[in-house]
DNA sequence: CCTGTTCCGATGCAGTCGCATCGGAAAAAC
DNA sequence: GTTTTTCCGATGCGACTGCATCGGAACAGG
């Protein structure tokens, strides 16, 4: 067995790297020359982790929605009790990704958003972190209050979310303002 | 006086040309080569008509806000009377983009709110439509209902209605769907 | 017809892109 | 030490990018 390295670390290294350009200059900026450089690695060991660049992006994107979900999940776990609609809460304060340690995630996320518009692949797995997530939150919604339809509820609580994250993230609304109208929302769901 | 040519309404070609592209492969994708050819004109006439690309992309942008805008107006004064609530409900309708004919303006759209995250100059255009839409779905809330703070409700509008259109685009909702839980949503708000 | 002005199509240029190629470095097996 | 296998850094290629340049077409005034 000749020279090893860690593959998936190197992998996950290197969609970090994407997504900081990303959050830097836009999806657009991102060549596999960049993307070498800002990882640390030869554009040559990039080429050997991914087969082509749409799959070096359709991995970085999974890579955020691991990351999102997770923490989703995190924050879940550390406030275990409580009561089921501010759970609700916890949870949409955290899909919308308001707070200013996130941005980056954020504009991650809605430039990956505006891709899969036009790329089938990129949708295909966007769907699959947003079906998991409304999966999550309708679950969450049914257990809270006797709601007549919690999976709409679910929907458009993911809707309002990102709506509120985009136009944050273009400097219409400020973070505070945002966090206000989401619990407002949620306040006027439980009367 | 030699040779003259309208040139606002060559703008207007080429930004439906952009447009067109936007639609179909997304903002990437858009260069001057392919859209001189789309507006059937040559190279040399989108340069004369725009300084450079960036400022062709702005005008663009502002072409489908107008678009936008104008619909929403003329669909207000077209369905004069009725009740404030219903007048509401109709430009919502219009401001989310959901019809299949308005598909591409939504995609235009979403291109441009993603470049937008990583763009100033492109933001600050972007913001001044916003502002315009929220500033009269603000007033007609007001006059719909004495609802406590009428400007919150605009901006929740305003923010469900983008990310209904988003995930409309991405495949991850059917337009109807997305219709039902717009105007759920409006139902909850007048009681 | 000629002149003057405005316009634009074609071409060139420097730069960047994604990707393919390949020689040699690195390390386990013997 | 030698072999064998895995890995990667460097280099090159063809295509494409936005933009600058410029000679001539198109047309109004004389």
């Amino acid at each position: 067995m000749p020279k090893q390295v860690d593959h998936e670390e190197r992998r996950r290294r290197i969609a970090d790297a994407v997504c900081a350009l990303i959050d830097e200059q836009g999806l657009e900026a991102v060549s596999l020359r960049d993307v070498a450089a800002r990882a640390e690695v030869s554009m040559g060991a990039v080429q050997r982790c991914f087969r082509s660049k749409d799959e070096m992006l359709r991995f970085a994107l999974a890579h955020v929605g691991h990351q999102v979900t997770a923490r989703a999940r995190t924050r879940l776990l550390a406030a275990p009790a409580q009561s089921p609609a501010s759970t609700v809460g916890h949870l949409a304060h955290e899909i919308a990704l308001l707070q200013a340690h996130q941005r980056a995630q954020a504009r991650v996320w809605l430039a990956f958003l505006a891709a899969a518009a036009v790329n089938p692949a990129l949708a295909d797995d966007l769907r699959g972190s947003y079906t998991d997530l409304e999966t999550l939150l309708t679950r969450l919604i049914a257990d809270a209050g006797d709601l007549p339809d919690p999976a709409a509820e679910a929907r458009t609580l993911l809707a309002l979310a990102d709506g509120l994250t985009a136009h944050v993230l273009i400097g219409h609304r400020a973070p505070e303002e945002a966090e206000r109208l989401l619990h407002a929302h949620l306040a006027r769901l439980w009367q």
